[in-house]
This record gives C-alpha cells, sequence and structure tokens, in this order.
RNA sequence: CGCGGGAUGGAGCAGCCAGGUAGCUCGUCAGGCUCAUAACCUGAAGGUCAGAGGUUCAAAUCCUCUUCCCGCAACCA
C-alpha cells in the first residue's frame, strides 16, 4: 500500500497558494500512484489546537472549537475546489486522535522516555514565550515588542530526544532516499549536530494554554505541537486505533515507507529530527521510517517572498474562481520543479495554459477528432499500411509516455508533462507532414487518411489518460468525446497501441480547453 | 571562516550527481499551411554557461578561491 500523507494545516487563518502547492502536489502523486496500479491511501487534515488558535478566538469572542471549526471549512472547501481528493481526513480535535496521543504519551512514560524538568528563562507575558538569546537587540536587551519581560522558572515535560539523535544521524547517512531533494540531508545532518545533547519540550502548563491534548499522567500539561499535530499521521493511520473507530487498518496503510509531503520550512527540526526520532522512540523500524519528500516555496514576481506585509499574497480561491482548476493545477505543477522555489507569474499561468493546453493539446484533440468527422464520418480505423512516418509517431509516443513514468516516479512533474508536451508536438507536426486534409481530396487515398487520422486519435486517447492525475477532468471529456468511457479507469499497464478499436465511432470535437482571454488595457 | 540554495542567449528555466560539439518554453524576425480554439509547421538571429585559478586529451559539468542574490525572526507550505 502506498500511502501518503501532507503536511496539516494550522487552523488560524485562510489557506494560501502555498498550501494549495502542497495539496494539489500530494494529490496529484496519489492520483499517479493508482495509474499506475498501486493501493493507495491520502490522508491531509487540519492542526487545531495551540496558543495562535486560542488567542485568535478568544478575539473573536468565540470558543477554540466554534473558531476552529469554521477555519476548517475554508480548508476543506478548497481541497473540494481544487478537485484535492483524500482519504482520510485529519482533525486535531478528534478525540480518536487524542486518545491515541495519550496512548503513546503513556508508553513512552512507562519506558522513561520521558521527564520533567524545570526550566528557567526570560519570559515575554505579551507573546506567551519563552524569550531566546537571539531575540536581544544589540543592546542587549529584549525590545519593546516583546511588552513585559520577566524571568520565571516553569516545570515542563521533555521527550529524551537526545537518545535518538546517533541513531538518526546514521538513519540518515545510510539511506540515501530518506530526503527528496537530496540536498536537504546535508543541511539536515548539521542541524542534528548542533542540536545534539538537548532534548524536547512537548508540554505546556494549562495556566498558559488549555486548547490541546491534556497529559494522561498529568492533569496540569496539555501537549505543545510535537506530540499532537505530528502524531496526525498514525493516529488517523489507525494506530492503536480502536477495532470500531472507522479509521483505516494501521498494518496495511504503513506496510511499507509512507511519504510525507511537506514544505522545506518544517523539515528542520520538526519532521527531520523529532518525528523520526519519536517513531523512532515508539520502536519503529528503519524500513518503516517516513520518506519525506520536501517541496520548495512559492515567492512573489521579483523572487521576493510571498508575504502579507509586502501584499504580494495570492489567494488559490480567487485563482481558481477566475482561471478555473485545471489553469491553477497545471500551473502548480508545470512551472516548479519540485523541491525547489519557484516565482508566481500570473502572465506564465495564462501563457502555459494558453500554449500548452490550449494551442498544443486541445487543438490537437480538435482538429483530430474534426477531422475525423469531416473525413471518415467519424469512424476509426486502423486496418490500413503502416508507414515509416505512422511507425515513428507510435515510437514516439512510447519514449514520451516511458519518460513520463520515468519523471512521476521520481515526483517530477514538471517533466512528466514536458514529455507529454513533446508527443503533441510531434503529432502536431505529423499532420502538417502528412497533410490528411490535402489527401482527403483524392478518392483513392481514403484509406490512408484514415490511417493518420487514427494515429491522432490514437494519441489523444493515451495523452487523456497519461494526463489524467494532473488533469482528472481533462480525461473524463476526452474520454467522453471520443466515445470510450473506460479511458477513465485504465492503468498505465493497459496502455498499448489500439485503445481505440477499429471501426469505433467517435463524437463530435468540442474545446476542452478554452484560450484565457485577459482584458487588454485600453491604450 | 555560521548553514543551505542560486548565478546558463531579452524573460523564465533544464543540463551539473555518473566531464565529450550549449538545450527547452516564451519573446523577436522571415517563410509555409488552412483540418483546427487567429490555433499549427519550418527556418533564422541571439549565450566565451558570474569571475579567477587548477585537474584532464576534453569542464556549464570535478576541485580551490572570489563576487553578487535569496532563505534561515514573525503571518507562513
Amino acid at each position: 500500500m502506498f500511502f501518503l500523507t501532507t503536511a496539516i494545516d494550522y487552523t488560524n487563518g485562510s489557506p494560501h497558494f502555498g498550501h494549495a502547492y502542497e495539496k494539489v502536489l500530494a494529490d496529484v502523486i496519489t492520483r499517479y500512484r493508482r495509474l499506475r496500479g498501486d493501493e493507495a491511501y491520502f490522508l491531509t487534515g487540519v492542526d487545531q489546537h495551540g496558543q495562535k488558535v486560542q488567542q485568535t478566538a478568544e478575539k473573536e469572542g468565540i470558543s477554540p472549537g466554534e473558531f476552529v471549526k469554521r477555519t476548517t471549512h475554508k480548508f476543506s472547501d478548497l481541497w473540494e475546489k481544487l478537485d484535492v481528493k483524500y482519504d482520510g481526513w485529519a482533525e486535531t480535535v478528534d478525540e480518536r486522535h487524542k486518545s491515541c496521543v495519550r496512548s503513546i504519551l503513556s508508553k513512552l512514560q512507562e519506558q522513561g522516555q520521558l521527564y520533567k524538568k524545570a526550566h528557567a528563562g526570560f519570559y515575554s507575558v505579551r507573546q506567551e514565550q519563552f524569550l531566546q538569546e537571539r531575540d536581544r537587540d544589540e543592546a542587549g536587551n529584549f525590545g519593546a515588542e516583546w511588552g513585559e519581560v520577566v524571568e520565571i522558572e516553569e516545570e515542563n515535560w521533555y521527550f529524551k530526544l537526545s537518545d535518538h539523535t546517533d541513531w538518526l544521524k546514521n538513519f540518515l547517512e545510510t539511506t540515501p532516499d530518506a530526503i527528496i531533494p537530496a540536498f536537504r540531508k546535508s543541511e539536515l545532518l548539521n542541524a542534528i549536530e548542533k542540536n545534539s545533547g538537548t532534548d524536547l519540550c512537548i508540554s505546556r502548563p494549562k495556566e498558559r494554554l488549555q486548547w490541546g491534548i491534556e497529559f494522561p499522567f498529568d492533569e496540569n500539561y496539555v501537549t505543545y505541537v510535537w506530540f499532537d499535530a505530528l502524531i496526525n499521521y498514525i493516529s488517523f493511520a489507525g494506530y492503536n486505533a480502536a477495532p470500531d473507530s472507522g479509521l483505516p487498518d494501521f498494518e496495511k496503510i504503513w506496510s511499507g515507507r509512507p511519504v510525507h509531503v511537506i514544505g522545506k520550512d518544517i523539515l528542520i527540526p520538526a519532521h527531520g529530527i523529532y518525528w523520526l526520532c519519536m517513531l523512532h522512540a515508539m520502536g519503529f523500524s528503519d524500513a518503516q521510517m517516513p520518506q519525506l519528500l520536501v517541496h520548495g516555496f512559492w515567492n512573489g514576481l521579483g523572487g521576493d517572498k510571498m508575504s502579507k506585509s509586502l501584499g504580494n499574497i495570492v489567494d488559490p480561491n480567487e485563482l481558481a474562481d477566475k482561471f478555473g482548476v485545471e489553469a491553477v493545477r497545471y500551473y502548480l505543477m508545470r512551472d516548479i520543479i519540485t523541491g525547489r522555489d519557484s516565482n508566481f507569474d500570473m502572465n506564465r499561468l495564462v501563457m502555459l495554459f494558453n500554449t500548452e493546453l490550449a494551442n498544443e493539446f486541445g487543438n490537437l484533440c480538435n482538429r483530430a477528432l474534426n477531422m475525423s468527422q469531416r473525413f471518415t464520418g467519424g469512424i476509426l480505423s486502423n486496418s490500413g499500411a503502416l508507414q515509416e512516418e505512422d511507425t515513428a509517431v507510435q515510437t514516439s509516443l512510447a519514449e514520451c509516455t516511458a519518460a513520463y513514468q520515468t519523471a512521476m516516479d521520481d515526483y517530477d512533474i514538471s517533466k512528466g508533462l514536458e514529455a507529454l508536451n513533446r508527443h503533441v508536438s510531434f503529432c502536431n507536426g505529423y499532420a502538417e507532414r502528412m497533410k490528411p486534409w490535402e489527401l482527403n481530396k483524392d478518392q483513392e487515398k481514403k484509406e490512408r487518411v484514415a490511417t493518420i487520422l487514427y494515429h491522432f486519435a490514437e494519441s489523444v486517447a493515451h495523452i487523456a489518460v497519461l494526463i489524467s492525475p494532473i488533469l482528472p477532468d481533462v480525461t473524463a471529456k476526452l474520454a467522453a468525446q471520443l466515445n470510450l468511457p473506460s479511458l477513465t479507469t485504465l492503468k498505465l499497464g493497459d496502455l498499448h497501441w489500439g485503445l481505440l478499436p477499429d471501426g469505433h465511432a467517435i463524437d463530435k470535437p468540442k474545446p476542452v480547453f478554452p484560450r484565457i482571454v485577459l482584458e487588454e488595457p485600453t491604450v
């Protein structure tokens, strides 16, 4: 079973462009694995506890539970709009999750992995957090932004992280694909070096934070983010779950190495150090350790970080309304290399949709189906003799399909799409060379025309299937136009030359990708 | 010496790990075509691959040094 999760989003605000990217990426990968014929389970969700939620709810004069319910909807609504189809939905307020967290805490406590310790330091009352040395200004003081700063001593629960860092180092060094892309690993190993010897504070006293999961063996504390949010990856996979919980069978879901799709900001230390060590402490073997697929960020036009203060935030909701889900999904997958950063550019979104989808692929579909309608009455025939040019089309398709698979297996969606585009271009060139519209004027050459048209239709059918992880709706539309509904359920292994039977009747074409026309500014 | 990423024709990028005539998309220019969503096809111009040194028969690619840009505090993937 292929098990994929994403980071769960913090329900303090609205989803932004980066949230959308991560979920669409995860959705595309899952759909691709299913296309490959693998059984797959896709888990995503929201992180609902914590101080910020508690504060914002207070400010709005409602209970945290109420507040979280409202913001959670903003996320789930967006996923529905963007056609992100998940199998499991994680909400950290879920009782099943809480009891899983408590069972893990109890077990680790019994094993001596947790201990209570007092920590003395400078505490900002306004920000409700302990301050670090780096928070001091040049003069060595804590600035006015922290408000009243007091030196206090506080007891908290700690996890013996330091017991596991040697194992972690060794695990990372000996497991080549533990972190994707590879360059992130050296960064992580450096961080481990720096962090070694320190343990992890995992609690907050209730006087400061109520909105969390209470410790099973100490009612004065709730868990802090690590032993809450991170646990979702296993709690909603059915770890330690009651038989009637409605959660999946953990043994089945976590049978191999799951993939966690996360952003580069939460690799260090949360996932790369804390989470892997937590799993190790719980007794997970090296072979069960998740693979971390670390994606980059979308920056603004000039490469500046997207931020509220710069005002270059992009709302995925508005974008989908304006350009359509297809254009947004395509852009998100096409204009970034998985693992790297990219700059969001609305003109490129429009350009990529218009050129690659509308002009090249969409137009190929249209001209191909239209010629079939006009020249052969919509009836396909693949019984004619093949010429060198025809077999070249089949070879191109085979090569592009193979390249697509390799790229998609490596999570390189952009490269996979490029491979599909290559075949589309080849077909458009084939059309110019063969000129079926010329041949059709000659009654003697009817069979030749039919053979050429078959190569178009068959190519369209294959690409319709291959593009389904990225644009599932397009596959359905093209399957309908090709009058072959079974296309939507084909697996990669089912693909062979001859999906469309001899004598098959196809439907009339209808543009699948209407060009996006931006209103020109009047000069 | 804090850590990491990046610098490739006008723009955005690939190629670098496993050295061997510099590639893609957009844009520009010139042709062609009319089946098609004014879409498609062909050709051309444009880069001494940030700089310097080294290894090699051969370096965008490996090694060393230098310069510049971006992250590593907050909203936040």
